[in-house]
DNA sequence: ATTTACTTACTTTCTGGTAAGTAAGTTGAG
DNA sequence: CTCAACTTACTTACCAGAAAGTAAGTAAAT
């Protein structure tokens, strides 16, 4: 190992790396609640009991906070995930909705999410590439799984899989955010199960144009 | 009459009418770009060649210009809808549609309404009860729609209008978001126009359950 | 002995809002 | 019509309060 041990690790103890995840979690607590711009640091960091300054010790600063933080949620959902092996084929449809029930019980992570995705399409945002990312993975994700269901039901891989994958990550998100507003109005497992189901149907037998509902 | 002149209306010139105009345009350009939160009324003010005091002139505050800002495009968008009628029934669903193919050709639009309604659910946000009535009021106009084609198609009106209503609104905006992050990827007409017949679809014939395409 | 994990204190920059002033337009009385 | 009184549409100047980041110091752990 030549030259690989240049690269530092300062941290050492294991009770740093628990304020860590402290501060990443009151992070998206606190993103979530006012948004990326509105969120301080000092909000932050009084969560946690130290100073504002006491973050950046950490962090360095908010921008890299909010990098980290994001991460950090995707590592944890992912490692959450590899233990149930990555759902892909047909099952990942399901695993969706079980994902959509799953965070009808966490309002703050799917607010962070719904804040900050939106706000990333702001001018020069910070998060802006990691949503870009996201969202080009998962397309890909959802993409392989309905090339797995077409095939598996006798399907020659229709030209609408892109489209419905799109469609698939979209109504999820709407949804949420129309939950976020309404919680008593909006079921957010169960409409987000509607919802899938009838993109993945539409997939494999696309069924009338609209516009042949015009008139009677 | 008694007391009703008192109601003063201070804006008589045509003049300062333009003005504002101007001013609300320029804040759908910033609050699109930036945010609310991270939008300045000095940039506002900028790009209608006056101070940021101007802009309060008229406003008075930043929260009272996010208001009118919200309901000056919300007017303007019912005027041009008034002269075509409000469609109801099945043409309400080529109408949304069409409004994607239209959104598709103004990007800053769609930003604002992305940005804005996304961050109306932080915290004592001025923007939350417009979006919440914008929801409600949305989601009854497309269940109003429903139980006319069902009707006009025979189906006894399904439980899963409500969903399907809140579906359609969720993935124009779930795909107008990821337009935004991808323009080249994601065409916005054509796939809100695939997914929109989904859901319409599903409603008039459910089709198999998700759970039916496990193992083969 | 040195590094880590902070705190206190300070600086800078930014922002919305206010106050006061001014030039131009509007109005009403004669 | 005309001129004074008033109102409107701003500007400049200022303020108070955030907020992120920096610097220097300190106590504890390694």
């Amino acid at each position: 190992m030549p030259n690989q041990a240049k690269v530092k690790t300062p941290r050492t103890r294991p009770e740093t790396q628990r304020k860590r995840k402290e501060i990443l979690d009151a992070a998206i607590d606190i993103f979530g609640q006012k948004g990326y711009a509105n969120g301080t640091l000092a909000e932050i960091a009084e969560q946690v009991d130290i100073t504002h300054a006491g973050v950046l010790h950490h962090f360095g600063s908010k921008q890299n906070l909010l990098l980290e933080m994001l991460t950090y949620r995707d590592e944890t959902d992912v490692a959450d995930l590899d233990e149930h092996h990555i759902p892909n084929g047909p099952e990942l449809f399901l695993h969706l909705v079980r994902t959509a029930l799953v965070n009808s019980r966490r309002a703050g992570l799917v607010q962070v999410y719904t804040v900050l995705s939106a706000e990333s399409v702001t001018d020069d945002h910070p998060a802006r590439t990691f949503f870009e990312n996201r969202y080009s993975t998962l397309r890909g994700l959802v993409t392989d799984a309905f090339r797995v269901l077409c095939e598996q039901e006798g399907v020659t891989e229709p030209a609408t899989i892109g489209a419905a994958s799109a469609s698939i990550l979209a109504v999820m998100d709407g949804l949420q955010l129309q939950w976020l507003l309404h919680p008593k109005d909006i079921e957010l497992a169960a409409t987000s199960e509607f919802a899938i189901r009838a993109i993945v149907n539409a997939v494999l037998l696309p069924g009338p144009e609209l516009s042949q509902y015009r008139r009677g």
